[in-house]
Formats: C-alpha cells, sequence, structure tokens
DNA sequence: ATTAGCACTTGCTCTCGTTGAGTGCTAACC
DNA sequence: GGTTAGCACTCAACGAGAGCAAGTGCTAAT
C-alpha cells in the first residue's frame, strides 16, 4: 500500500469503570464548553458523586495515559486526541436522529432536482447547514464510471460538442475543433458506433481501447472508423479535473473554536488545496460506514485540530463516492456521526434512482 | 429607476496644487502602510519641502472638507471614502502594466481551453492571485443570450437530456423525464425543428413564444408540433441559476486589513450571498470602462471597508457579463484598476474566439 | 480507598504610571 | 501674510504590579 495507513486501530486501553466515567464526563463538558475542565466542575456535574479529590487523583491517571493534558499547570484538563478516539471507539453512543434532521436531509433530493450536480451540491449545503461545519462531497470519479452514452453534436463549422453520460448520471460536456467539415449525419453514425462498441464500460478502459486501436491499424481505410478512434480519443482524453463540492467552509470561520489568526489561515489554506482534500477522501474509498479520523491522524498540518467524519456513497453496483465533514475535534460526535451516517444513505438512495446500472 | 444610483459623480471640489500634493501623500502613505499618517513622517516623505506645522494646517483644511479622519484626536490621519473618490477622479494614474503581468493575464485562455465555464473560472483564479483580493466573474446571462443549437438525446427508456449551446458559446445541461417513449429519431427530428425555428433567437424570446404557442392552439394535432412544443418549453424553463465565478475571497482573510473578526464575518456572509452580489454586478452591467465603487458608495453593509472595481467583458456584438475584484478601500489602485481593465479586455477576445456570433 | 485541607501555581484582569506620536494653538519670522 | 518653531495637551499602547479565581498536588485524617 503506497501510503501510510492513518488510523492504526490499537486495542482499546484497559480503563477500569469509574475512569471512564470520569473520562466520558471530562470529555462532554469540554464538547460543550470548549473550557478546560477543572476537578471541582466535574464533581458536580457526575452523576456518580465522587469529591474534586478522588476526581483529581484519576484525572493525574488519565494524564498519565495521555488522554489529557493541561495547557498549564494550573489550569483544567483538556482531552487529547487519544482521548477523542477512545471516546468514539468506546465510550460515544450515537443520538437518534430527529425527524426534522431526517426531513432536511431527504431534501437533498427534493423535487426538481433533475441532476446529479445538483444532487451533490445540495448535500453539501445541507450538511453544512446541519452540522455548522465544512462539508464535502467528491464526485463520482470519471475514469472508473461506465458509459451510458456519447453524443457528437455539431454547434458551428469548426466545432463539435461531445456529451458523456456515466451510469452513474454524471453529464460532461466538452468542445473539440475540427479543420474537416464533418456533417451531423456522420457524426450521428461516430456517436451510433462508439455507444454500440462502448457501453457499459469504463472510461478508463475505453480510453484504452481506443489508444490500443490506433496503434494497432494505423493505417485504415474505413472512413468512419478513422473518424470515430479520433474523435473518441479526444473525446475520452478528457482530463478529470477533481471534482469536489464543498460548502461551508465559513462555518469554520464563524465557529471561533479556533484562537488564532494563523490556525485558521492554515485550515483555510488546506482547505484550497482541492487536490490534497480529494486524495485523503478517495484514500478512505474501500473501507465500509462512517470513518473518523481525529487530529493529528490526518497527516496534513492544516488539521490537526481538526476531525474529518467521511461515509460513503453508491448505487446498487458501486461505491460512487465520498462525502464528509471537517469540524473541530471537539465536535459533537454523537450528534455529527449519525447525521453523516443518515446522509450517505439518502444520497445513496437518491443516486441510485438518477442512476443508469 | 428602481435602484438608486451608487455613486453620484459630484463635481469634484476645488483644492489648490499644494493641498492634492499633502492629499495625494496621505493616501499614498496610508495605502503603503495601513497605519495613520502624522504631518511630521508626510513632511519627511513629500518631495515639495514643507514643515509639520504647514502640513498640519493643511490637514486640518482637509479634514473639515471631509478628505480625513483620526481614529482619535492624538492621532494621524487617515482618508475618507470621499478622498478615495477624489483621489480615483482627480489624482491616481494607473500604473503601466509589465510584461509579466500581461502575460500572466493572458493565460486565462491557455491552451487547451476549451469551454466559456473554464475560461471564466481561469480568470477568477488569475485576478485573485495578482490583486490578492477577492475576485468575481459573472457568467453570461442565459436568459438574454441567443441560441446557438439545442439537442434532444434519449440516454435511457425515461430520460432525455438536453442540451442548450447559446451564442456565448455556453453549454448547459439538463435532464427531463418522460413518460412515454420517444424514439431518437423522433427527438431528432424535434431538434431540428426547434434549431430551426428558434436559433439566434434569445432564451427568454423563444421561451416566451413557446408558452404563448402552448396558449394559442390547444388543441394540436400534429405529433411533432406537439411535442416539440411540449419539449421545448420543459428545455428552456431552465431556471437560471445565478452564475457567479469566485475566487480568492480567501485572500482577504489572510491580509489582515481586517481588523475584528466581526467585521470579516460580516464580509464573508455578504460574500456569501451570492444573488446579492450578482445582483451589484449586474446593476453596472450598462456602463462602460473600469466602475469603481468605494466603501459606502456599495450600499452594502458588509463592504463599507471595501471598493469594488468592475469592468464588462464582451462579445463583438454584446455585453456578456462583468467582473470584478473587491478588496480593502485602501487597495492600491493605480495597480489594481490597469489590471482589472485588461483582464477584462483580455477575456473579451478570448470569449469573442469561442462565441458563434 | 476516599476525602478534607492547605500551600502553591498560573493565567487573567485591573490599575496606574510612563512613553511616544501626534495635534492645535500661539507667537515669532521672513 | 504665509510659514514655521515651540509648547502644552491628548491619548493609545505598553509594562509592571496587585489581587483574584480556578485549579493542582500533596499530606494527613477518616
Amino acid at each position: 500500500m503506497p501510503r501510510p495507513q492513518r488510523h492504526v486501530p490499537e486495542s482499546p486501553p484497559q480503563i477500569d469503570e469509574r475512569t471512564q466515567l470520569v473520562l466520558q464526563g471530562i470529555i462532554n463538558s469540554y464538547i460543550e464548553t470548549t473550557e478546560p475542565v477543572g476537578s471541582r466542575t466535574l464533581s458536580k456535574q457526575l452523576s456518580m458523586p465522587m469529591s474534586p479529590a478522588t476526581i483529581r487523583n484519576i484525572m493525574s491517571d488519565l494524564s498519565e495515559l495521555g488522554f489529557l493534558i493541561q495547557t498549564h499547570t494550573s489550569a483544567g484538563r483538556i482531552p487529547t486526541d487519544k482521548a477523542y478516539r477512545y471516546y468514539v471507539d468506546s465510550l460515544a453512543v450515537a443520538d437518534s436522529l430527529t425527524d426534522e434532521i431526517r426531513t432536511r436531509i431527504q431534501e437533498l433530493s427534493a423535487e426538481g432536482v433533475s441532476q446529479v450536480e445538483e444532487l451533490l451540491s445540495n448535500t453539501t449545503k445541507i450538511l453544512a447547514n446541519l452540522t455548522h461545519f465544512a462539508c464535502l462531497v467528491t464526485a463520482p470519479k470519471t475514469a472508473v464510471s461506465r458509459l451510458q452514452h456519447i453524443e457528437f453534436i455539431k454547434v458551428s463549422t469548426s466545432k463539435i460538442l461531445v456529451i458523456l453520460v456515466s451510469k452513474s448520471g454524471v453529464v460532461r460536456n466538452k468542445l473539440i475543433e475540427t479543420i474537416e467539415g464533418i456533417s451531423q449525419d456522420f457524426l450521428n453514425s461516430i456517436s451510433a458506433f462508439l455507444n454500440e462498441q462502448f457501453q457499459n464500460r469504463s472510461f478508463r478502459e475505453i480510453r484504452d481501447q481506443i489508444l490500443q486501436s490506433m496503434v494497432e491499424d494505423k493505417e485504415r481505410y474505413d472512413r468512419l472508423l478513422a473518424q470515430a478512434v479520433r474523435l473518441g480519443k479526444k473525446a475520452f482524453e478528457v482530463s478529470d479535473p477533481p471534482e469536489l463540492y464543498m460548502d461551508g467552509h465559513l462555518n469554520l470561520l464563524m465557529s471561533a473554536a479556533f484562537g488564532s489568526r494563523n490556525d485558521l489561515q492554515g485550515l483555510m489554506g488546506t482547505l484550497d488545496q482541492k487536490s490534497r482534500i480529494m486524495e485523503m477522501l478517495d484514500h478512505t474509498m474501500n473501507a465500509e460506514g462512517v470513518r473518523i479520523y481525529i487530529g493529528i491522524e490526518n497527516d496534513h498540518e492544516g488539521l490537526k485540530d481538526c476531525t474529518l467524519v467521511t461515509a460513503n456513497y453508491r448505487n446498487e453496483n458501486n461505491v460512487l463516492g465520498t462525502l464528509g465533514v471537517i469540524g473541530p475535534t471537539h465536535m459533537d460526535y454523537q450528534r455529527i456521526i449519525p447525521v453523516v451516517d443518515y446522509t450517505s444513505k439518502i444520497l445513496s438512495q437518491a443516486i441510485t434512482r438518477h442512476s443508469y446500472d
């Protein structure tokens, strides 16, 4: 595997029940207030009655285990990435979604949404609104998606418009310049030929095969075939730009969860590098269910104080892409995780209805 | 006119030459340093030798005229919006562009750029890079743009893809659901019919005429015509979303020109309301050349500390859209204005090559 | 094992001089 | 009469010091 695994799942450390309770209390409190939590405050909040001193002892243990740190010696404690990891793996219980939230999410495929692109962009919007974090959705990969339909349209004497419709419902178009005057009728024949030849094949396969057949029979006398190959090549050499839908990065600005301007700049800078974000998301495409990358687990300097929560979306036959939210490490996991999970399911359903598979 | 004129051009106030020089000095210095400028510092910088005391007198006059304000009594002076207005109208001299910058701008239509959309998005990127401000480009208005080509493609039993190509080179597609099975041949006939009927007409005209003809002859026996009208209606009722290309709003974050987090939030919030930004830009579409809206002249709370510099771009026959940059009121006008101007010209050239007009 | 008590640490806030850049005014100067 | 030097005044910014509040770690008693 070329890249290092980001989150190496360790066996969760053995911690006795009362200690767990304290840790959970600290995390909950910190998530709520973003303030370091001290022994006295916690003592009041916890269900199990414990004196501050007892809690201090436990906290001291947790510090030693690397679950808590202090910003300075006389301050309360805050959870580390490791603590969140433990919390997510062993402590947190997903909230159940309210009907209101379900309805909001279902609106991503509201009436009148006819394009996959719209679906994806709606998803980011809704997710951003719901979570108040930055939200990402990757478009179905063109290279691996399979051809539903190709069409050439002559739009002027020298220009031909190529339309590529993939099985996943994504429509792409591209202009090609030609010198010779090719008639629309002839283009239709080429379209028909290519459709028959290549329908259901992945774009990458098609590209490869076209290149190969160009090499194989260089001198070709069949005009149709020659032109089909020539145009096909141009059509499929469409560079797929990293297609990423993003919304709500401003939410992170507002959230004030990020202290210094520097942090923010770093973060925004990172979010701006769409290709790297894509890489991150793509890297998780194989896995199932909701995946969570906490703080330093994202091997990305700018995201050291952020958690990435992602899930795939798919149609009946294939995993198509990934969606995710990026928020502060002290996000409300119990709320966010089920939202992301449910969104991925709804988007999957919607996109299945839109796809031709 | 429904909206108030934003910048009411007053006759520039009569100011004697030496006073002008001081004002110019203050503005230049403030643009460079973003620090209030005092009489002593200015005295050293100015070419004409004047003692601080003299300058103080002049400054006092300028304050009275509303060109300068002080953040507090014992601080230096900073220019007001009115001062920038005067500066832009009477004092500033556009820098001449370096070859390097020209080349950078020309790259917006670099080799391989085949789509208008790409052209526009490149423009924002380059402009953002060059100015370090937020940059905007509006896409050619669909409603007023004229039809070059329409095509219906059957992509599955129940789905038809509509392709609309406008004279300005913008390609739009939209999926329509149909219940009945319409053959591709039949669709071709419809396409041909609509092309013949409506080529060169504006989308709005077409929409109106289709609606009208639906009212006029309700019972229609010609199947082709009936279907053509039905599909045409669906195709052209494409709601044109406010198409706005934006880039570099993060530059404003970095620029540190905006003091408080609140200001920034307001500004970002404003930039997020794409429809209102569109409105602003559209409102200036009639005018010629580079237009400048300084601070409060943008009747937009969030932009009170910003200047908007815009210019149109066009093909041979029509003004197509607007591009602009948004930066702090104390931007380097002498540098920014020619950049925007030149960019609009280059974009116009490029888009003329791409359009069918 | 738990807890009360206590000494200690440390960041935060407030106050209070001090400093320095800048102003406005007046009187002298050319 | 315009220009300038001089001077008293203002005010933000900076820093030191005091007091406060929250929190800790340790010890000894329960």
